[in-house]
Order: C-alpha cells, then structure tokens, then sequence
RNA sequence: GGCGGGGUAGCCAAGUGGUAAGGCACGGCUCUGCAAAAGCCGAAUGCGUGGGUUCGAUUCCCGCCCCCGCCUCCA
C-alpha cells in the first residue's frame, strides 16, 4: 500500500516516492529544538507527529535516514547562559540532555543522527562562501553576510507569497538598513559584545552563524543536496523554511526538498500557549500532574490529526487515560488467551481485516484517528468473542498480532506497573484475609492501598492493582 | 490587508455524493461479599449559515458569519 502525505508545499496529499531509485530509503530531516529551556508539550506535539511518521514510514517497509538537529547557538541560548554564568556548550547540554530524556518518555524514537549545529561551523562557513561566490549572498557593511532575496526567483515557493505584497507590508524593521534588501536574512551575524565568548573566526571575520543555514548545511551533510521529507512545526514554514529552500537551492541548484511536512500547533484550553497566560506546560509538569509519558502521548497523537491544531486540555488527558485504560484490560485478555483459548480452527476475520484496515488508514497521511475507531472496534470484538469463551489460542496470536503491527505505529506499548513492596505487602496481607472471608479488614486494606495511591480491584484470578 | 487551517452529539474527533467511525462522559444490564474496574447493549432527524448543482449533499459550487495560525528568527 502507498503512503500518501499532505505536502505543504503542493497543498496536496501526494504518493511518497523516494528518491532513491530502489524506493527504499526515505531521507528525513527535522528541525529539532533551540535547547535553551525545558521543551513544552507544544514541542514535543511535534515531535510526536514526526515520531508517528518516522513509525508508519517504517511499518510500510522504508528504511529511514533520519536527521535532527540541536539549535545550540542563538540570542536565546547565548542570553540563557551568561544568565547562567556557564559557557554555551555546558549550558545547551543541560537541555539537550532533557530534551532526549523527556523524548524518552513519549517513547520518541530518536533520529538517526542529531548533530548539534555548532559542530559544523566549517560546513557553514563554506556554504555561505559558495553562496557569496554565487552572489547569492553578499557581506554587508557591518561584517555580517547576510542573503540576497532578489537573486532567487523562486522566494516564497513555500508559503505561496507574493514579494511584492509582503515587501510593502507594515512590519518592515526600519533599522536594518545594512540589508540590501528588506527581506534578505541573515547567514553569519558579526560578534557583538553581547555574544561575550561565543564567536567563531570565519573568513568575514569572528561571529556566529544564522538560524536558516545550519539546517541547509546539516541536511546537505548528513542527507545528501536533495532530502525525500523536511519537517516541523507550522511557524517554521516562514520564514525559516523559505529560507532554507533559497540557501540551499541557490547553492546547488537542486530541488532541496520533495515532500513538506508540517506539524500544527498545540493550543491550550483553545488558547495560545504562553508564558504570560501561565499555560504553558512542559513535559515534567504533566508528569508531576501524576500523568504517564503514555498517557500523554496518546492525547497528543489522538487529540488532532497533525496538520490540525490540537487542543491540550486537562479534561483531554483523563480522557486520554481512561481510553487508554480500555486498552490495557483487552491487552491482558488477549495475552491471557494466547495460552488459555479454546479449540477451533478458523482464523479470526476481524484480525484479518484490521491488518487491511489500519494500513489503509495509516497510508492516507497518518490518519491516526482512523486507525484507532479500528482498533477500538476489534477491541469490542475480540471482548465479545471472549465473554463467549470462543476465541482460540490461536485466533488470540492473531489479535496480539495485529496489536503488535498497530503498536509498532503508535509505540504506546503495554502499560508497565510497578508495585511498591510496602503495596505489594498490604496485598499478600488483603489475599490471606479474604481466604478467611474476612471482609471488613478486606475493606479495611483496600482503603490502606487507595492511601498508598493504589487501586485493588476483585478478579475471579484475585486481586489486580492499578494505579488511581 | 495577504496566505493558510477549522466550524460534525455534552466534550474530543474520523469520514463520505447515497443518507453519520471511534474515544470520553451518560443510561440500562452482566459480573461481584461489597465496591470499583471491566464487559455487553443503547442513544446523533442530521455535520456553522443562506442559496445553487444533483434523483440525492454533511461531503461539490457561490455568498455570509464565527474561531485559530503565520506574515522575518516562536515547535
């Protein structure tokens, strides 16, 4: 079955072909984040998105060569780490280092490679000096270099702008009169007292490099000068992405990038996330809330298709949980069965078919929630099949089957409990007086576990724990 | 103003030119010492609004209203 995905840049849904003339491998670069903070669940939205693309590109065979990287030199890092008082590299891998660990959490799989941009300033350096030497770019009077818009037609491809229009639009900044051009963007940004320490030689002298052209240079490194997917979020379209379509095509004349993928934000309770509004939550604060990282991706893979806004509410999460807790029960039905079902030959259809339906859902751009009404519906199936006492061992490998072909697209995995001894002891304690039919105390420690943050509930195979 | 994304049951959310997936919440039932959980069953007279095309539109076309995003460094 194709994939087919939205292009932002065709605002269409196209078949993926890949570049490579096997059509096996996918190259795949993603801006990853500027690692001056701990990354909010808007972020990792993102993320998540790329990571059920990364998936499902994976699950219809393709081999993936992933690159994203780390913005570790910008206004916003160097600021945080004279604040700090620590030098840029040691203050960017605190976050680095949280970024990967919170990733982890939402069962993110990491890129294949994610290079920290400062490790390529040669790589920079170079490309705008082909970028200058193809008058492409030019070296303004301050020192900085800095892009020249009117030497690439194609500006503003991607968002479908008209130059002229925006050129005469209201938010011109009156103050960068270095610029030869109002739209021109900046490559390499001249040291500045500010920068305190951090600066690099370069042929125009000790600076920095821009935001844009670290993405060219890494893609070009990494991927090759023509990359199957470029993703992230929807602010990036413009001008970052613009902007990297002109650096890199300008300088090698190539396609940089066949397929767009962008990820729409996050709102939270239907407002814009932000520092001011206080709604504004990283990953740590959702677990301190006493959410799983599960639980939290499920919300932000199911909440809204990924070129959709996604509202994050509270309500959304225990939502999230509850369905997902649905989802747990059946998991444990369905392995308990694996071994203990019934005998009878045929194949489960409603397996079968969900093989079909959940590669069809998934092929017409990630349709998540699509999958998921499947899944939902196997999951009653396969209940009712169960209450009946008719589904075979057999037919039960087939679910857990399917289960494990939907899983390796949505990595939510089976839930894992840990049970603290002092719980587990309350339990062996609650086991040994129910034999005795001593209900009171039974009561009695059910309500000492619920203290403990623990629900118990009565199965005809005994006592089952879950969190509350 | 330019460009883009939306308005589907109480909430979230798929989808289709032929009469509405799924999740949560809700109601009934089953199970259960009780409880909770779980399981099963049930429920939309209609898809923002006014027109149009069509045998038939929520799905196509036109107008209108409302919400959201981007418009120079924010995922």
């Amino acid at each position: 079955m194709a994939l087919e995905l939205y292009n932002s840049m065709s605002r269409a849904v196209e078949p993926l072909v890949p570049l490579d003339p096997a059509g096996k491998r996918v190259s795949l670069y993603v801006c990853g984040p500027t690692i001056y903070n701990y990354g909010h669940i808007g972020n990792f939205r993102t993320y998540v998105a790329v990571d059920l693309l990364r998936r499902a590109l994976k699950h219809f065979g393709y081999q993936v060569d992933h690159v994203m990287q780390f913005t570790d030199v910008d206004d916003k890092t160097i600021r945080g780490s004279r604040e700090k008082n620590l030098p840029l590299k040691e203050f960017t891998s605190i976050y680095r280092q949280a970024f990967l660990e919170d990733a982890k959490t939402l069962n993110i799989e990491m890129a294949e490679r994610t290079p920290n941009a400062t490790d390529y300033i040669p790589e920079m350096v170079a490309l705008i000096g082909k970028l200058i030497e193809k008058k492409s770019a030019y070296v303004s009077d301050d020192g900085s270099v800095y892009f020249r818009i009117a030497s690439f037609p194609k500006y503003g491809c991607l968002c479908h702008l008209d130059m002229a229009n925006l050129i005469s639009g209201a938010r011109v900044n009156q103050d960068e009169y270095e610029k030869e051009g109002v739209g021109d963007f900046v490559l390499w940004k001249k040291w500045v007292a500010a920068d305190g320490d951090v600066g690099w030689d370069s042929p125009w002298g000790k600076g920095r490099p821009g935001w844009h052209i670290e993405c060219s240079a890494l893609s070009m490194k990494h991927l090759g000068e023509q990359i199957d997917i470029h993703g992230g979020g929807t602010d990036l379209r413009f001008p970052h992405h613009e902007n990297e379509i002109a650096q890199s095509e300008a300088a090698t004349g190539l396609t940089f990038v066949k397929h767009w993928f962008h990820v729409e934000h996050l709102l939270v309770d239907g407002q814009k996330m932000s520092k001011s509004q206080g709604n504004m939550y990283t990953v740590r604060d959702v677990l301190a809330k006493g959410y799983t990282g599960r639980e939290l991706r499920y919300a932000l893979l199911s909440g809204a298709a990924y070129a959709k806004n996604l509202n994050f509410t509270w309500q959304g999460m225990d939502d999230a949980k509850t369905a997902l807790t649905r989802i747990d029960e059946w998991r444990k039905r369905i392995k308990a069965a694996v071994t203990d079902g019934v005998s009878n030959a045929d194949s489960f259809a409603a397996a079968v078919a969900f093989r079909e339906q959940i590669d069809r859902a998934f092929s017409h751009d990630l349709n998540i929630n699509d999958a998921l009404g499947h899944l939902f519906q196997l999951i009653r199936e396969t209940n009712k099949t169960l209450d009946a006492g008719q589904l075979t061992a057999a037919q039960a490998s087939e679910v857990e089957a399917a289960w494990i072909a939907l899983d390796s697209v949505l990595g939510l995995g089976d839930a894992t409990v840990i049970i603290p001894a002092e719980v587990q002891a309350l339990l062996d304690q609650r086991a040994a007086v129910r034999k005795a039919k001593d209900f009171a105390k039974s009561d009695e420690l059910r309500k000492a576990i619920e203290t403990l943050g623990w629900k118990v509930k009565d199965t005809a195979k005994g006592q089952e724990l879950s969190p509350s």
